[in-house]
DNA sequence: CTATGTGCAAATCTTTTGCAGGCTA
DNA sequence: TAGCCTGCAAAAGATTTGCACATAG
């Protein structure tokens, strides 16, 4: 981990009021190390820590990636029914899933536009949008 | 089951080549027998079919409901990471999710419009765009 | 009759939890 | 030191599967 990513790790640990403790540095600085959003699956981001030589459990893998959420860190995208994803971006952002190696990135939201949304029923207000669009390899 | 539930039930197995078991006409009446779209989870399903005194495993609901999608009679739709719901409604349509108590509901299409979607990566193409609008209970 | 379906129980897969021990502030 | 974290293994929940029996065409 470079100090860059370490710092970088430790300031957005530190917006959450969370403790810097080895296995959430080691996973923070997968996540936000360099700057750039990320999308990650428990398994994924596991797999990826135990290739940098540090040892996390998957248990505390799932729970600080809870953690991260509740703390606002990160936000839960759902995309495929069997996997939970996990984004490092906190807006509303629309997503695109690629159907062929379940990979998911950012949409450019800039050129994304929902002209109208349908009314909603009474006594109910809009939580959230979620927009995910499902790309297929062309053959 | 009426007669009309009967006959729309059998003829929308007919559609896709499903042999009109016992089982499969009783799951297909609830699900088609009024000519209304639904929108049901398998364990939803499963308690539907045995309150109207039929016996049906939820094993068979499962492999069932797979089925009918698989021959297109009905689709899949990701809302929530832990549980699958299944849409009589098979275009591509956005959805409300009552955050509440976990219901799914077409949302008025017609109110609803992407203005401008963005560009997709080289190499691939838009195989669906599914858009979840979840709703919160005002307080 | 033959290929399809079905039911049950067991297996699978992802995610959560209980609890004993470890570590940060 | 006190409370928060972690790891492990076991639990939990949703879904799938293997296999023997049943049934539609």
């Amino acid at each position: 981990m470079t100090p860059a990513a370490l710092e970088r790790s430790q300031s957005w640990l530190g917006q959450a009021d969370l403790r810097p403790t080895r296995q959430r540095l080691a996973l923070a600085s997968l996540l936000v190390g360099d700057g750039q959003n990320r999308h990650v699956t428990a398994e994924g981001l596991h797999d990826a820590v135990l290739g940098t030589g540090d040892r996390v459990s998957l248990a505390t893998v799932y729970n600080t990636l809870r953690a991260f959420c509740e703390a606002g860190l990160m936000q839960e995208v759902t995309v495929d029914g069997s996997r939970s994803y996990f984004d490092t971006r906190v807006d509303d952002h629309p997503h695109f899933y690629m159907e062929e190696d379940g990979s998911l990135m950012d949409a450019p939201s800039a050129e994304f536009h929902i002209q109208a949304l349908p009314d909603v029923p009474d006594g109910y207000e809009i939580a959230k949008v979620d927009v995910v669009i499902r790309l297929r390899k062309i053959a």
